[in-house]
DNA sequence: CACATCGATTAATGCGTATTAGTAATGCGC
DNA sequence: GCGCATTACTAATACGCATTAATCGATGTG
C-alpha cells in the first residue's frame, strides 16, 4: 500500500506580502506562546467554556495589545453563523428625494433599536433602476444575506414574500399585513386609539357622531372603525343611535354642507374623519365645515382619526392621535431580532398618542345651558 | 506503525435544523449534479479561469434559482473576494430625532449612485448607546465587512481610521479632512463656489467688498476666504485695495453698524459672509445692515457663501450658493467604488451650485448714475 | 498508435475565528 | 497508590466561498 503522494497544494495564491498585515490570532498566540484557540478562548470572555487561568489570560491580552490585534468581522460572523445583519427593504428608495415621503421617522427607530442590540443595516432598494445589481423577479433574494429583514411599505410583492416566509426567512413587514400567510407584521393599535378619541369625545359629553371614512377595505381603515364603533358602545346609548358610519369613494364630492346641517340637525355633535393617504376624507370634512359655516369647536366637534395631511398640517391641531412612526420602527426591529433567535414573535401592536388638539369640547347643548 | 485513530470531531456543533437554512453553493451543486467547485465558477461569471460548458452553466444557474441562492457576504469576504456592499458608517446616529441635522440629503445621492453600481449599503451605527455592539474602540472595525467605507461627520475618530487607512481598507470621508495622513475624501469645492460669488458681484459692478468671516482654521473657511480673494484679484484694481477680510471670533458683538457705516464711506458697496455651523457671520450681518439703516439691495449687496441657517431661511433669498449635498454623496459613492477597484481615486471636488439671490445689485454709484 | 493538446470539471486547499473533543497535569478521597 | 473529578489547554475541526493544480475525456499529431 503506498501512501499516496502529497500533492502540490492548491488553494489560495499567495498574500502580495506588500503591506504589512494586520495581526492575526495565530501571530498573538505566538508572541504569547499558546495556541490560537486559546487566544480565542481569552478574547471571547465567555463565562462558559474552557476555564483560562489569569496568568494565561493576561499574557495573551498582552499580546493582542501589543501587536494591535483587532478581529476580522467576516471571520468572526463566518465562524458564528451570523451575520449580525438586518436588511431593510423597501421597494421605493428608501430616501426619496422628496423627504416628506420617506420612511425617515421608523429609521430613526429601526437604527436606533439596531444599534442597540448590536445589528448593522443592509439596506436594499427594489427600485434600483439598473445596475449590476438588477431589480430581476430576485431581487428580493439578494436580502437573505441578511439573518432577517424588515419590509417598508406595501409595494412588497406577495409572491416572493411567501417564498421567503415559506423557508422560514425571518421577514417582518412594517404596517399590518395579512396577504402572505404566516407573515410578521408590526403596526400602529389604530382600534385601541380609535376608541380613545371617541372616548374623549363621549367624556365631553357627545353623544351622537359620524365617522368620515373613505371607500377601503385596508385594515387600517376596518380597525379604525372598529374602534369607532366599540367606543360609542360603551358611551352607552343617549337617545337612538349613538352614531353613524359615512363611507364614500370620494368624499371631497360627497360630503356637502347640507349634509352636515342634517346631521347637526338629527343631533350630531362630533364628527371623525379617518386618515388615509390623501387625506380625503378630513380635507372634505374641514371645507365642509366651513361652507356650512360651522364654528368649529363651539357648534361641533371634529377628530381626526391620525395626522392631518401636510398641506393642512398648519391649520388649527386636530384631536386625535399621532402614529408612532418611531417606535414601530423600533418594535419592528424587537421582533425582527426575536424571529432571528428563534423566539416566538413580540407584541405587534404599538399604541397611538392620544392629541388633544383644539377642534374639540363640549356639545352645544351642554356648553349652553 | 499504527495508523493514528481517527479521533472523533471537534468543531461546529450540529445546526438545530429547525428551519430550513439559507441554500450553500453546496445544495445548488447536489441539485445540479456538479461539484460545489463548479457552482463557484459558475456564478463568478469570470472572463478568466477555466472555462465552462453552456449546458453546465444552465444547469447550474436554474438550480441556484430555484433554491433561491445567494452568497454568504462574509464567506465571500474572508475567501478575499468581495461583497458588493459599501459601508456607511456615521459616528452620531445617522438618522437622528431632528431631521434638519440628519445626513437625508447626502444619503439621497449615496443610496441612489450605490444602487446604479450594483451595491447594496451596510449602515454601520457608531453611536450605539451601549447595547450589544458596543462602542469600543473596535467599532469602527465592523465596517471592514464591507468592500470599503464612507464616513459622515467629523466625529469618526482619527486613530481608528488611521488604521483603517493603513491596512489599505477602502475608505472615503464625506467633508475635506485632513487629519489621517493619505485619507480620501470628497467636498464641496469652497474655492471656486466663493469665487464665483465674488465674479457675480464684481460683474454688477462692485470693486471693494469685505469678507465677514469667524475665526476659525477649518478648510471649509480658508477655502472660501481663497476663493474670495481670488476672486477680488480676477475683478483688478479700481482704486486702492479690493477687499478686506474682517475676522472675529464672536461677529455678533464685533460686527456694529458703525463698522458698516465707516466702510460703506470708504467706498465697500458689497458684504460677503462666510456660511459656518451656527450661522454667526450671515445673522451678525444681516443684524448690523438692518440696525444701520441700510437699504440692502440698494446702498450695499450682500452674499452668503453657503446656505443660511434654519432660522433666517424664511427671510429674503441671500446671493451665494448652495452645498450640493446630494452629489456629493454620490460623488463619494463613485470614489469609494473607485478604490474598492484598485484605481484611483477620483476628482474630491464637487461644484457648487450658485444662487442669484435677491440681495445683490449693482452697486449704488453705478444704480443712481 | 503512443503522445501532446485542449476543454471541462473536480479535489483540495486557504481565508481567520469559534467551538469542542480530547489530553495532560493536578488534586482529592479512601 | 489508584480511580476519578477538575483545571488548563491544545488539536482538530467547521463555517462558506474562491482559487488552482490535477484529472479525465475527447481530439488532434507525428
Amino acid at each position: 500500500m503506498e501512501e499516496p503522494r502529497k500533492r502540490a497544494r492548491p488553494g489560495r495564491a499567495p498574500a502580495p506580502a506588500g503591506r504589512t498585515a494586520r495581526p492575526r490570532q495565530a501571530e498573538v498566540a505566538r508572541l504569547a506562546g499558546v495556541s490560537q484557540a486559546t487566544v480565542s478562548l481569552v478574547l471571547a470572555d465567555k463565562r462558559q467554556g474552557p476555564a483560562i487561568s489569569e496568568e494565561t489570560r493576561q499574557k495573551v491580552l498582552e499580546a493582542a495589545r501589543s501587536l494591535g490585534y483587532v478581529p476580522d468581522p467576516a471571520a468572526r460572523r463566518l465562524a458564528a453563523a451570523r451575520n449580525n445583519l438586518l436588511g431593510v427593504f423597501s421597494f421605493t428608495a428608501t430616501f426619496p428625494t422628496d423627504v416628506q415621503h420617506s420612511y425617515y421617522p421608523f429609521l430613526v427607530g429601526v437604527e436606533r433599536e439596531a444599534a442597540e442590540r448590536g445589528y448593522d443595516l443592509v439596506l436594499f432598494t427594489g427600485s434600483s433602476t439598473g445596475g449590476a445589481g438588477a431589480a430581476g423577479p430576485d431581487a428580493l433574494n439578494r436580502v437573505r444575506l441578511a439573518d432577517g429583514c424588515l419590509f417598508l411599505g406595501r409595494h412588497a410583492p406577495a409572491q416572493e414574500l411567501r417564498r421567503l416566509v415559506a423557508d422560514g426567512f425571518p421577514v417582518v413587514h412594517l404596517g399590518r399585513r395579512d396577504e402572505p400567510e404566516g407573515l410578521h407584521w408590526v403596526g400602529a393599535d389604530y382600534v385601541s386609539a380609535a376608541r380613545e378619541v371617541v372616548d374623549h369625545l363621549a367624556a365631553l359629553g357627545h353623544r351622537r357622531m359620524v365617522l368620515i371614512r373613505e371607500d377601503d377595505e385596508a385594515p387600517a381603515s376596518t380597525d379604525r372603525e372598529q374602534g369607532f364603533l366599540e367606543g360609542l358602545e360603551a358611551a352607552g346609548p343617549a337617545g337612538g343611535p349613538g352614531g353613524a358610519v359615512f363611507r364614500s369613494a370620494d368624499p371631497e364630492r360627497d360630503l356637502t354642507p347640507e349634509r352636515l346641517r342634517s346631521w347637526l340637525a338629527d343631533g350630531v355633535t362630533a364628527f371623525v374623519a379617518e386618515e388615509t393617504d390623501t387625506g380625503a376624507a378630513w380635507r372634505a370634512l374641514r371645507r365642509a365645515v366651513a361652507e356650512a359655516g360651522i364654528d368649529c369647536p363651539r357648534e361641533a366637534s371634529l377628530a381626526l382619526l391620525g395626522s392631518p395631511p401636510a398641506d393642512l398640517a398648519d391649520g388649527p391641531e386636530p384631536t386625535g392621535f399621532d402614529i408612532p412612526r418611531t417606535r414601530l420602527g423600533a418594535a419592528a426591529v424587537r421582533m425582527l431580532a426575536a424571529l432571528v433567535a428563534g423566539e416566538e414573535a413580540t407584541e405587534p401592536l404599538v399604541a397611538c398618542t392620544f392629541r388633544p388638539g383644539v377642534t374639540s369640547g363640549p356639545p352645544p347643548a351642554i356648553a349652553d345651558r
